[in-house]
RNA sequence: GGCCCCAUCGUCUAGAGGCCUAGGACACGGCCCUUUCACGGCCGCGACGCGGGUUCGAAUCCCGCUGGGGUCACCA
């Protein structure tokens, strides 16, 4: 018999940016289709009407495709576009008796499992034993109804490729779970067992909060005679402090602020309501209910309303990577150490030798912390390595996201350049923030306070740049090594150290202390700039005096 | 709380009974390089959660405890 070909998936729920979790997800499942030479396929699991996005499918997608994460499939399978589908399954479920109407209400059922707490018993819900006249008289009443599956009472099991382990359930804690709601749309986990199903899928990578679900999704298999996939649970990434690294984390964040500003400012939810131009019920339900959470756009309005800078959020999105100046080579290796390892000392991969490492095996059972240091440390070696040619490419896509960087003005040629001038870089950002003095109008620079008192009022600085400002008017081939020498002879015929000369200079021509190698730099700038920013120093100077 | 999963330096991890005086990477500390910021080089600090077994021998196997996490929706 042969090999079956792997045929792994990526299935997120638009509902706001790709986070890390998501991203590793789709990491581990891509690598293990490409390893393999399967297929990955990408499907939007967007059944929840009232927090699905068309945005957030465009920010997930985009993000995918930031990190070259390229599915398979020409059509994307939106769930929601497949109702018709799923109706007719669970319709024939239900003619089948395998399946059925239930008419409990949400605090019905609230009721009932607050009771079970109270009698410290575990909510078990099993078909209720209905008469035809109570069911009549439901649906005469117009009573909203899902539609639940019967759950075959045995035991279930199935072996976890990640955990290495048999995961089970008792047939006592089975339970009938609904597959479709009652606004008519499937729920997860029917549509889930439906459309992998449906499309050969093979082997099943998600998060370990699906661990237990896994068992439902079996249960439905069996009843509808579909094939099993392989199902690998991975471990939770973690915040430093522990907690579990989702995208709930900023939503938490966000609320927690929106309350101090509440209290802080003497204000009411309806006053922040109106500061942010959201209803008051929506908000009122959202600060009372930490399962609930906003999606991005009403989140950046309680954001500014508030005045919670975005910095002050914790990055757990793959865009705020992306917009922060990472590279995916280096993000996806770091991703990809998260819960995964070939083993051996191995650490710093290029993707294609990712995909020719991977395996499920070499997935660990623990949960990881994401590290931003160690993070960082990848992405700087991953630009060190990386000819400045492919840097220009990762540059341009960083400024797509970054509109207002001074640096979106160069051309391919200066991008280049200023790459090599500042190898060592640690980020995208940092190259654009230590670059851009190169880009925008002498007129414009900012004079940092702090950096005119420690490197020009002290120490004769202002005395020393005036003097460098008669040399270089002089110098005719206008290089940085010509500029170097000049410079040099200067420091020797006056006793000083490169430092006392080069720090002025830097600060005339930058507005601050840090910038690429002085020399570079005004070869950079030109001789007319260079003087001119110099000279608007200079004049800052008397001005003082 | 019930059920479930997990457990090696601060962090990510190597380790599948003797190769372990526990290896690597990041972080941290020191030194060197240096016109700033970085980069780079060298050195150092630093862990098998606890208690019982099994075995000639345990980080590795078993049990208990402890700790952490997940999950208990008409969200995925």
């Amino acid at each position: 018999m042969a090999e079956k070909q792997i045929i792994a998936r990526f299935a997120p729920s638009p509902t706001g940016y790709l986070h890390v979790g998501g991203a590793r997800t789709a990491l581990f499942s891509w690598l293990l289709a490409r390893h393999a030479g399967g297929k990955f396929f990408l499907r939007i699991e967007d059944t929840d009407l009232a927090r699905s996005t068309e945005q957030a499918t465009v920010q997930l997608l985009d993000d995918l495709r930031w990190l070259g994460l390229h599915w398979d499939n020409a059509e994307l399978i939106y769930q929601s576009k497949r109702t018709p589908i799923y109706n007719a399954i669970i319709e024939r479920l239900i003619a089948e008796g395998r399946a059925y109407k239930a008419y409990e209400t949400r605090e019905e059922l609230d009721t009932l499992r607050k009771e079970a707490e109270k009698q410290k018993r575990t909510f078990i819900y099993r078909r209720p034993q209905l008469t035809e006249e109570q069911i009549r008289g439901f649906e005469s009443e117009g009573r909203p109804s899902v539609v639940r599956f019967a759950v075959p009472v045995k035991d279930y099991s199935y072996r976890d490729v990640v955990l290495d382990k048999e995961v089970t359930m008792p047939a006592g804690q089975v339970q009938d779970f609904v597959i479709r709601k009652a606004d008519g749309m499937p729920t997860y986990h029917f549509a889930v067992v439906v459309d992998d199903a449906e499309t050969g899928i093979t082997h099943v990578l998600r998060g370990q909060e699906h661990l237990l679900n896994t068992i439902n999704h079996i249960a439905l298999q069996q009843a509808l005679g579909y094939p099993q996939p392989i199902y690998g649970h991975l471990p939770v990434i973690e915040n430093p402090d522990g907690s579990k690294m989702g995208k709930r984390d900023r939503d938490k964040m966000v609320r927690q602020r929106s309350q101090t500003w509440m209290k802080t400012f003497r204000k009411s939810v309806d006053e922040l309501a109106a500061a942010c131009g959201l209803s008051s019920a929506r908000l009122v339900e959202w600060i009372n209910d930490s399962k609930k959470q906003l999606d991005f756009s009403e989140q950046a309005v309680v954001m500014q309303a508030i005045g919670l800078p975005e910095s002050d959020l914790p990055e757990i999105m793959v865009h705020d990577f992306r917009k922060k100046g990472y590279l995916r080579e280096g993000f996806l290796n770091f991703l990809s150490l998260l819960g995964w390892n070939p083993g051996g000392d191995r650490e710093r991969m290029s993707v294609d030798e990712l995909v020719q490492l991977f395996s499920i095996e070499g997935i660990g059972k623990s949960s990881a912390k994401f590290d931003r240091a160690k993070l960082l440390a990848f992405n700087t070696d991953t630009a060190a390595s990386m000819p400045a040619e492919k840097l220009v490419g990762s540059l341009r896509s960083y400024l797509a996201v970054n509109p207002g960087s001074p640096l979106n003005h160069a051309s391919d040629a200066d991008l280049r350049k200023i790459i090599e001038m500042k190898r060592g870089f640690r980020t995208l950002r940092e190259l654009d923030e230590t670059t851009r003095l190169f880009f925008i109008a002498d007129a414009d620079i900012q004079y940092d306070p702090a950096a005119i008192e420690k490197v020009l009022k002290k120490n004769d600085g202002f005395a020393i740049l005036g003097d460098i400002h008669g040399i270089l008017v002089d110098v005719a081939d206008w290089s940085a090594a010509e500029l170097e020498k000049r410079i040099e002879e200067f420091c020797q015929q006056k006793q000083l150290q490169l430092g006392k000369v080069a720090q002025p200079i830097r600060v005339a021509i930058s507005g601050t202390t840090v910038s690429p190698s002085i020399f570079q730099s005004m070869e950079f700038l030109g001789r007319d700039r260079t003087l001119k920013r110099i000279e608007q120093c200079l004049a800052l100077g008397s001005k003082a005096n």
